[in-house]
DNA sequence: AACTCCACTTACTTTTTCTTAGCGGCTAAC
DNA sequence: GTTAGCCGCTAAGAAAAAGTAAGTGGAGTT
């Protein structure tokens, strides 16, 4: 079944204070934006999408990064609640990681960025 | 009509070197991301959503921002070919922004994140 | 014995962002 | 008529974030 939900306010639905020039973003989207506005955020959730992948998998799958930040990025997903962390006890030792519910229900927005850059990211730079 | 196109792929399509341990994200994510990735960008993007707006309105509607790293993301939202810079000249002299049809399309997206971030965000954090 | 792998961690450099101040040219308030 | 403010920036320096390189320890591989 494809949802037909009315699309969310994309501003703060503003009191007292209305008649102000422009308008703020609303809560949700703001703070969504400000976990994407780190950098690999977003390159690291996309890549857990795919299901549970160790860290050194992960490093190999995302080209650029380092272990630095990637540990960095994996430890913040997982303190959201956006992620799981789990010490599987073999030799060598390796850890997996895999997207909770909350963080792999992110995927719609996901479709909808790459169908976005698909039609008018590649346009916007080649132009 | 709502749009029903299949969903884009999130990962790459990739040749010989199948067989890979962990999917390497699909170039136009990618690049999404990289773009979100930068402070601000994506609030900056979204407060422009609304129409056109002056600079001073836009620093006042977002809260937190300063005036150098505003001008920064909106020259280079610019340089994208994302959004426009009209200079209007009245005293005191100001300028409008405003998104272009590529820039105005990324709306679908943020309405799933938005959505994402009520459904999702607000539990993952309260916990 | 020397080397690799794994998931980090530490120490250090570079890049990005934040803060503060100021520009010129105009208007509005006291 | 001096002071103060608004406008859209910009320069300079401080702080924060990200990038780099090397190391950890224990076990396996050559």
């Amino acid at each position: 079944m494809v949802s037909s939900a009315p699309p969310p306010p994309l501003f703060a639905e503003h009191g007292a204070d209305a008649g102000g020039v422009c308008e703020t973003l609303s809560e949700p989207l703001s703070r969504v934006m400000t976990l994407l506005g780190k950098r690999w955020t977003g390159v690291v959730w996309g890549t857990l999408m795919q299901g549970p992948v160790y860290f050194s998998d992960l490093r190999r799958g995302i080209p650029g990064i380092n272990d630095r930040i990637l540990n960095e990025r994996l430890v913040e997903l997982v303190d959201l609640g956006l992620a799981t962390r789990t010490v599987i006890d073999e030799r060598p030792i390796r850890v997996r990681y895999q997207l909770t519910e909350h963080g792999a229900a992110i995927r719609p927005a996901l479709d909808e960025l790459t169908r976005w850059a698909q039609e008018h990211l590649q346009q916007a730079v080649d132009r």
